[in-house]
DNA sequence: GTGGTCTAGACCACA
DNA sequence: GTGGTCTAGACCACC
């Protein structure tokens, strides 16, 4: 069973922070295509919510095609993971690159500590989905 | 005059957006300490929006130290740009990053590809607050 | 259902006004750790103001850390009320024991009566955050 | 001369801290019946605020009667400073009172450590007005 | 049901 | 001129 981390507190969303989640284990390599979630019922009552947050989450995912829900099935990691265009890709990286930069100069850290925190996100996620490169 | 782009379809809020902007453009040292803001007036007419919208958007950078508002004068970044306690920092460092590196791992874009968005995002925002490097 | 006493004409603000008097139920007790407050509508009815003037309110002492808000939930009483650092704690208490010492002296008030004024006020306050004492 | 202190960060109205200042002498004696205050022009120009601030400081407390204008001559310590209504007096020194106690056990003092704060305080005013009491 | 955001506009307070 | 507060009411997001 996958353990999943809420934070009634931090303001985002619970709905959201299960989506984070689940993406990460699905880019981490721990969810992998075809592998089944929790029911919706069953991770309710272990992370004691409402099943309406659960199925919002999931429904979100399917929308992104991150996941695919089969009725009466459950729900499943899509075979494929969903493509987004060229251009939006490189939009959304850049705008995560700079939300990070920005804040990362104003708490006073250096380049290289932003540098070597994305480094060290990007191991804690395994190498599963690309070869090893000389960069990191 | 600085230049404020709203995305009002972003489901951000839109005094939000103006705040990630604000910040933006004071580490970037577009916006330097002393400097004056432009009126709250100004700027709901400029942008199109409610100036208590502006007015939301400035107390919560004042909360937040970033700038100073003065009654009858106007608002001003502050002298000291805040300093958050250690921990919280490497703490929000940390998720930034994260969230990044999933992000990029989930479009299929390479560690090399998301080290460059960040370096170039450092970049941007200029050596402003930083003594020259052997890094840079 | 807590009593709220507004008065318009004091040129304190409205929302000043709340957040005093629900600092003052937390520290006499009357308002617990994980306490549900009335709800935004409701206080907002009984008190007949504006809701956003309830919404802010709230909004500083979450700011603050006095109470929590849940999306989609409700206002609760925070768990641990928010621990200021010694420096500033010290001085804040030096400001207001200055003033009303000032106002006490101005008034014609004796220091004695001063001081009976501030043992009735600690003592309306209950004995709930300490153990008993020999001052007591 | 007298010797004042702005602080332009904290909120609290410059001439709102004008006559606080200003109560405080009168409190402590060093302003006493029928003496001279500062110029308006020369104290605008001394504290670097606009003139107009000082008219309004001096309006309020020559309202309140703690000082008297005479026209073409300045402004002076009344000869009698003002007595309120027994009730509005009591009621003041509740509000105050009450103020301290709240914050005092918000932030974690001991009643104790809110008494002597005040009578630190009281003392710091000196004895002028009063004769010495057993109590302090 | 709950809270969050935004609008349009009024009126007040400060410098 | 500046910012601060409040209203009345809309629409959205969360649970």
């Amino acid at each position: 069973m996958l353990h999943f981390q809420l934070n009634v507190h931090s303001g985002v969303p619970v709905y959201r922070q299960l989506m984070d989640q689940i993406r990460h284990y699905v880019a981490a390599g721990a969810l992998a295509a075809g592998d089944a979630l929790p029911s919706i019922r069953e991770l309710a009552r272990v992370l004691a919510v409402n099943p309406t947050t659960i199925v919002k989450a999931y429904g979100e995912l399917a929308h992104e095609g991150v996941i695919v829900i089969r009725h009466g099935r459950g729900a499943f990691v899509a075979e494929s993971q969903p493509a987004w265009p060229q251009a939006r890709r490189r939009e959304r990286l850049r705008a995560l690159a700079s939300q990070l930069a920005v804040e990362a100069r104003q708490m006073g850290a250096s380049d290289p500590e932003a540098l070597d925190a994305l480094r060290r996100a990007l191991e804690s996620l395994g190498r599963s989905n690309h070869p090893p490169t000389s960069d990191s």
